[in-house]
DNA sequence: TTGCATCTACGATTTTTATCGTACATACTC
DNA sequence: GAGTATGTACGATAAAAATCGTAGATGCAA
């Protein structure tokens, strides 16, 4: 299964967080991010389809769209190809980078350390 | 300054680790890694000259080229980009996601609560 | 039944990224 | 000085990703 590219990434972000739907309510929730074209958005989702990564039915005169791969997976996928890429598959390297520069808020730095705690605690 | 492409990101991680070399020097390592023409590389180092994203000086026959751009900015901002594509800008989601697989060592994951325990000592 | 709205299909184009071929210059060696 | 090795410059092409235009189908409403 190939990996989604960036725009394509968006609709899926939009369609795991809605299960379903029409091109055209993806494409008003795309467009209220960037300015895109109803057959841009459309022909993406038709690739998509090609490519495997949705699926469709139809009801009525139109198809519902839903994705094919799950939420979770990919974004490991696309987590470890960054990671590999980027701090030569250190996933350390990459959260201490994080945590290095001082963009993370304190409270997701707190959120963090719950959730090692956590796992600690299993 | 505009952030490298993911080919850039190669031949800038060469270079942030040497300091400086020759394109002959960078397409060495460039090519164990993947197969990739001489001129490839040149091209690419040239463009990312002009880009801003290197520089470079005349010694002897050869040009010595060195980046412009500083390694721990430079992976700030595409780690949020990353962030912000994937996790729609939530650094703690992305480290729950990251440590939730298993795909991390228990050595790294180690190293990280090293880490969050040292900042936390602060 | 004519016109508008909604959808799909498909080809084509544009933009970005990545790659390479060829030509040319310089220096060293035999 | 002919040949080889090492560089650079520049244009061109290839490949991937993103975008849009146009045509045509279908249903609904005036």
């Amino acid at each position: 299964m190939p990996t989604p590219t960036q725009a394509e990434l968006d609709i899926l972000n939009i369609l795991w967080e809605t299960g379903e739907c029409r091109v055209q309510d993806v494409h008003d929730r795309l467009n209220k991010i960037r300015a895109i074209g109803y057959t841009t958005t459309l022909k993406s989702m038709q690739v998509m389809t090609q490519k495997g990564l949705l699926d469709r039915r139809l009801e009525g005169r139109s198809h519902i769209y839903f994705p094919t791969i799950q939420e979770s997976a990919t974004k490991n996928k696309l987590l470890n190809k960054f990671v590999d890429k980027t701090f030569k598959g250190s996933h350390s390297k990459l959260v201490v980078h994080l945590l290095g520069n001082n963009q993370v808020s304190k409270e997701e730095i707190k959120e963090i350390k719950d959730y090692l705690n956590q796992i600690e605690d299993e």
